[in-house]
DNA sequence: AAATTTGACATACGAACTGTATGCCAGATA
DNA sequence: TATCTGGCATACAGTTCGTATGTCAAATTT
C-alpha cells in the first residue's frame, strides 16, 4: 500500500536509469522501448504515459546528465585561484568529462542530433549557462575582453567538446588528452584582454 | 542501349541527389528510403545495390558536402593576404556555410550521431585536413604558437561549427552572425606567438 | 552472330519498432 | 462502503529496414 505519487516517482526514476543505460549501450536509434522497459519490470505504457514518446525520454536523460556536468563543473570553477582560472578548469573538466561514453554519446551525438541545438533544449543546456555567467564576470572586471557573453560560451564550450570527441576517437586517449587540454587553455587566451 | 556503367554511374548520381534533399528536409532517421528512391523512378534495390545499406549512404552524401565545404574553404582562404588571415577565413567560412540547413542537418547533425566522430569517417573530413595543413604551416614559420596540430585543427573547426549551430538556432541569425564570427576571430588569436 | 553468363535492379517477404486505443485494477475521494 | 480517478498493461495498426529471390538487358564467349 504505497501512495500514488511516491509509486510513481520510482518508476519514474527506474526508466530515467534503465534508458541512461540503454541509449549510452546502443545509441538512441537503436534503443529498444521494449527492452528498456521490461529491464525494469515495466511495459512500455508506464513510459508513453510518464514522458510522452521516445523523444521525450532522451530529453528527460539529456536533462538530467546535463545538469550533473554543469554541478560539477562549476563546482570545480569555483575551488580555482581567480576567475579566469575558474574558467580555464571548466572547460578542462568538460573535455575530461566528455570521454566518460554516457556523456558522449546521449549529450554529444544523439542529443543534438534528435533534440536539436543545446542552446533551444528545454533545459536550456545547463553548461553553457553556467559558462555564459563566468564569462560575463569575466568580462565585467576587464579580465576578457568585450565580445559578445553568449558566443564566448558557445564558443568555449564548443571547442572542449569537440576537442573531447576527438580525443575519444583516437586510439590513443591517454596520449592525445593532455594535448588538447594544452591546445584548449592557449586558444582560450585569445579571450584574454591585451595586457598594456 | 546506354552503356552498363554509364546508366549506373546516373542512378548513383540521381541516388545521391535525392539522398541530399530527403536527409535535408527530414533528417536521417525520418527520411524514408523507398519515397527517396521512387522519387527518382528507382527501387530500394538500387540503393541497397549501390550503397550497402542506409548508413552507406548517409556516408556518400556527407563526404559530398565535406568535400565540397573543404575545397570552398581552402579556395577562399588561399585568396587572403597571408596565412593566418587566411585560416581566419577559412573559419568565417565555415560558420557561413554551416548555416545552410543541408550541411546543417547532415553533416553537423546526423553525421557524428550516426557515423561516429568525423575524424575517423571514411573521407577523415576534408574540413579537417584542410584546417590542418594550414595550422601546420603557421607553426612551422612562427605566426602560431607550437601546440599540436591536430588539437588546433579541432579545436578551432569545432568551435567554428558550433558557433553556427548557435547562430543557426538564434531567432534573429542575421543580427547574431557578426558576434559569432567576431568572437571567433578574437579567440582565434590566442593561438598567435606572443610578439615580444 | 548465336549462345551463355553476368550483374544491376525490381519484387516479395520477414522481423522489429513506435505510437495509440482500449481495458483493468489499486488507491484516492466522498 | 461505494464511486471514481488515473497509472499502467495489453492489443493493434502502420511503417520501416534489410535480405532473399527473380528478371532481363548488356557484356562476353565461342
Amino acid at each position: 500500500m504505497k501512495k500514488r505519487a511516491e509509486s510513481m516517482a520510482e518508476n519514474r526514476a527506474k526508466l530515467l536509469a534503465a534508458a541512461r543505460k540503454a541509449f549510452a549501450a546502443h545509441g538512441y536509434a537503436a534503443a529498444s522501448m521494449d527492452e528498456l522497459t521490461s529491464s525494469v519490470g515495466l511495459t512500455r505504457g508506464a513510459l508513453y504515459h510518464n514522458f510522452g514518446d521516445k523523444k521525450g525520454l532522451l530529453s528527460a536523460v539529456v536533462d538530467q546528465i546535463d545538469s550533473e556536468m554543469a554541478d560539477y563543473a562549476h563546482q570545480l570553477g569555483a575551488q580555482a585561484g581567480d576567475a579566469w582560472q575558474g574558467l580555464l578548469v571548466e572547460g578542462t573538466a568538460y573535455i575530461e568529462m566528455a570521454l566518460n561514453p554516457e556523456v558522449q554519446r546521449i549529450v554529444l551525438l544523439d542529443g543534438p542530433a534528435v533534440l536539436g541545438d543545446p542552446s533551444q533544449w528545454p533545459s536550456q543546456s545547463s553548461c553553457l549557462q553556467s559558462t555564459r555567467q563566468t564569462v560575463v564576470k569575466l568580462i565585467a572586471d576587464g579580465t576578457m575582453q568585450q565580445v559578445d557573453a553568449e558566443a564566448a560560451a558557445r564558443l568555449l564550450n564548443g571547442a572542449a567538446l569537440n576537442a573531447a570527441l576527438w580525443v575519444a576517437a583516437s586510439p590513443e586517449p591517454k596520449t592525445v588528452l593532455p594535448k588538447a587540454i594544452e591546445a584548449f587553455r592557449v586558444l582560450a587566451g585569445g579571450f584574454l584582454a591585451k595586457a598594456n
